[in-house]
DNA sequence: CTTGTAGCAGAATGATCATTCTGGTATCGT
DNA sequence: ACGATACCAGAATGATCATTCTGCTACAAG
C-alpha cells in the first residue's frame, strides 16, 4: 500500500482551485499553490506538469464542486423558473458564506483574465456557457416560453448570470445581488405569463 | 516651437489604455507600453511614476474616450428606453469594428483582475457602476417605471450590461450579443407597459 | 556656433517567479 | 531490520520584468 496519501488528487485540485479562484491565475504563485495544497513543488510538477496544467485541471473540479450542486436542479427534467431562481440563490448564499466581495465565478474570471491568451481556457469557458444555456433553455420551455424565443431568452439569462458573478467580486452586500435577481426573475415571469 | 511633441499626455494615456484594455494589467509589460506609446521608459516614469499609476490614469481617459460617447445620450434629460438600447448597440458595434472576441469593458475587466487586490481600482469600478446605475435609473423613470422599482431595475440593467461586456470577450458573433440585448429590452418594455 | 535642455534608446539593477534538482525522511513490504 | 518507494523541504537555475541609470541626439535660444 502506498504512503498514507494525506493528499489525494481531489484534495490537491480542490485547494488549487480555491487559490486560483480567489486570486486569479497570474497572481497565484507556485509558492502559493505549495502552501495551499501542502504538496511539494516536485509533487505538483510530477502530477500535473506545471502551473498551467494544474489550472486547467481545476475546471473539471469546479464543475463537480460548484456547478453541479448549484445547477443540476435546473437540468432536472421538469425544472422551471423556480429552479432558475434557486440556482441564483444557491450561488449568492455560497458567496455570502465565504464573505463578500466574493470570488465570483471561476469560469467567468478565467474568461476575462486568461481566455484571451489561451485557447484551451477559451474552450472551457465556451463549454460552460453552453451548458448553462442548455439548462436554462430546457427550464424555460417547461415554464411555457414559446419555442421560437427559448434560446434567445436562455442566452439572456446566461448574460445576466455572468454579470451577477462579476458584480459579486465588487459588491459588499448580498442583498444588492438578491434584489437584481428578484427583479430579473419578475421580468422572466412577465414574459412567460 | 517646442520639440515636435509627437506625444501629448492624452496620446500617451490613450495608447496605454488600449494596451491595458486588451491584454489586462498583469499581461502588459513596460516594454509593451513603451512600444505602444512610443514614449521611453524614462518618459513614462517621469510623467506618471510607474506602471500602476499609468494604469490608474487610464480610468479618466476611458471615461472620456468610451463611456461619455456611448453613455451621455442615456444621461441626457428626457432619455428613455431607446437611449438605453442605443448604449448597448453603440458598444456592440464598437466591439464589432475592433474585432470579436473583443476587449470587453475596461472597467469590468479591471473589476475582475485588479480590483480584488487594489482598493483604488475597486473605488474606480464602484464609481463607474454607480454612474451607470444613476443614468439608467433616470431613463427608466422617464420611461414610466414606477418609482419604487426604479433603482432595482436600474441595478438589473447594470448587471446585464456587465455580463454582456464579459461575454463579448468570448463570443465571436456580435449578433449573439444583439439578440440578448433585444430580448432584454423586450423584458424591460414588458415591465413599463 | 555654443550651450542648455528635453527626450530618446538601451544597458544595469534587483526582485520575483516558474521550473528543475538535490538530499533527506518517513512509511511500507519483506 | 532493510531496502525501496513516495514524498517533502528547500536550494539552484534561468527567465521575465519593473525600475533606475547612463549616454546620446536633436532642437532652440543666445
Amino acid at each position: 500500500m502506498p504512503r498514507p496519501k494525506s493528499h489525494t488528487q481531489e484534495d490537491l485540485t480542490e485547494r488549487a482551485l480555491k487559490t486560483f479562484w480567489r486570486a486569479g491565475y497570474e497572481a497565484t504563485s507556485m509558492d502559493d499553490l505549495v502552501t495551499a495544497t501542502g504538496v511539494s513543488r516536485h509533487g505538483i510538477y510530477s502530477a500535473f506538469g506545471g502551473k498551467r496544467e494544474l489550472f486547467l485541471a481545476c475546471f473539471p473540479r469546479y464543475r463537480e464542486l460548484v456547478v453541479r450542486p448549484a445547477f443540476s436542479a435546473v437540468e432536472e427534467p421538469g425544472a422551471g423558473l423556480a429552479e432558475i431562481a434557486g440556482y441564483f440563490e444557491h450561488q449568492i448564499s455560497a458567496a455570502e458564506a465565504q464573505g463578500l466581495p466574493g470570488p465570483g465565478c471561476f469560469v467567468a474570471n478565467s474568461a476575462t483574465e486568461v481566455a484571451p491568451h489561451d485557447a484551451e481556457v477559451l474552450a472551457a469557458v465556451a463549454a460552460h456557457n453552453g451548458r448553462l444555456q442548455r439548462g436554462f433553455a430546457e427550464a424555460l420551455r417547461t415554464a411555457g416560453e414559446p419555442e421560437g424565443e427559448v434560446e434567445a431568452v436562455a442566452a439572456t439569462v446566461v448574460t445576466f448570470a455572468t454579470g451577477l458573478w462579476s458584480l459579486s467580486r465588487v459588491v459588499e452586500d448580498a442583498d444588492v445581488l438578491r434584489r437584481s435577481v428578484a427583479t430579473f426573475m419578475d421580468m422572466l415571469k412577465g414574459r412567460v405569463r
